[in-house]
DNA sequence: TATAATGTTTGAAC
DNA sequence: AGTTCAAACATTAT
């Protein structure tokens, strides 16, 4: 029994392995239940944990008739066999071992998962839906594009560093309203943000991420050596946006 | 030490 | 009544 820690940077790909580090108590049975979570508790008590399950920022742990719904915001965090100062939010002990989730958001909801969530909106899940996303996208046409790469109904997961990211990647600046950028660069977002949030993935795996960042918290350009804008609070979301004024195109009416 | 961050929900205000 | 917006929540690193 090893102790394993950490979630920062709740975007969906930490979800994943979030999920993944829990799956050795899936199928098993929930011997203790305790935590300050203002839900029924006891309904887990002696209960299999019959799947584990993410989508976009949400893991879900199924039960018989219902299901824990667990998102940790900004703040969240959680420990599997071990514990930190901080009284838990939820802790679920089992024979093989227990976990622990700090500061988040937890909820019991009745019924299937499957009823819940179109998975086909998840960009983590293997039956994420490019097209799908693109069709809800061009409809947002008064939508500024970093707003609408953090809506949760399209992009399931997609975070601020990940929105960022993108847009860099995409060359694309983050205020560009959705109608006025083409259809070809839309679809590109879309693949791009797939794209990386596997990258985010596959670093984070490594804690290699913040090596990889090309222009998120950055203050010049990698590419072309310009300073980094930093616009506090763009957006209906009012979130950090940063960008290189040169390499991304800021798309207008014209 | 004060500030700010990877996020969402709630309820007041219009 | 529907939309919008600010506040609330809460932890940790800088």
């Amino acid at each position: 029994m090893h102790s394993e820690t950490i979630v920062i940077m709740p975007e969906g790909p930490s979800i994943v392995i979030l999920r993944e580090e829990l799956s050795q108590f899936k199928g098993k049975k929930v011997l203790h239940v305790s935590g300050n979570a203002k839900i029924e508790l006891e309904r887990m008590k002696g209960k299999k944990v019959l799947d584990m399950r993410s989508w976009g920022k949400h893991f879900l742990m199924s039960f018989d008739d219902f299901f824990i719904r667990i998102h940790l915001l900004m703040f969240g965090s959680y420990r599997v066999n071990e514990e930190k100062e901080a009284a838990p939010r939820l802790k679920l002990q089992f024979k093989n071992g227990e976990f622990s989730f700090y500061t988040c958001s937890v909820k019991l909801i009745e019924g299937n998962v499957d009823d819940v969530y179109d998975w086909e909106r998840d960009t983590m899940s293997d039956v994420w839906d490019p097209e799908k996303a693109y069709k809800s996208l061009v409809l947002e046409k008064e939508e500024l594009i970093c707003d609408s790469l953090l809506d949760q109904e399209i992009f399931a997961g997609v975070g601020n560093i990940i929105k960022n990211e993108v847009l860099f990647l995409t060359k694309v600046q983050p205020a560009s309203l959705v109608k006025d950028i083409p259809m070809k660069k839309l679809k590109e977002i879309v693949k791009t943000a797939r794209e990386y949030c596997f990258d985010f993935l596959r670093w984070k795996r490594i804690f290699e991420l913040k090596k990889h960042y090309r222009v998120h918290t950055k203050n010049v350009c990698a590419d072309c050596g310009s300073k980094i804008v930093l616009m506090q609070k763009m957006g209906k979301r009012k979130r950090r946006s940063f960008f290189c004024p040169h390499c991304q195109v800021l798309y207008t009416k014209e």
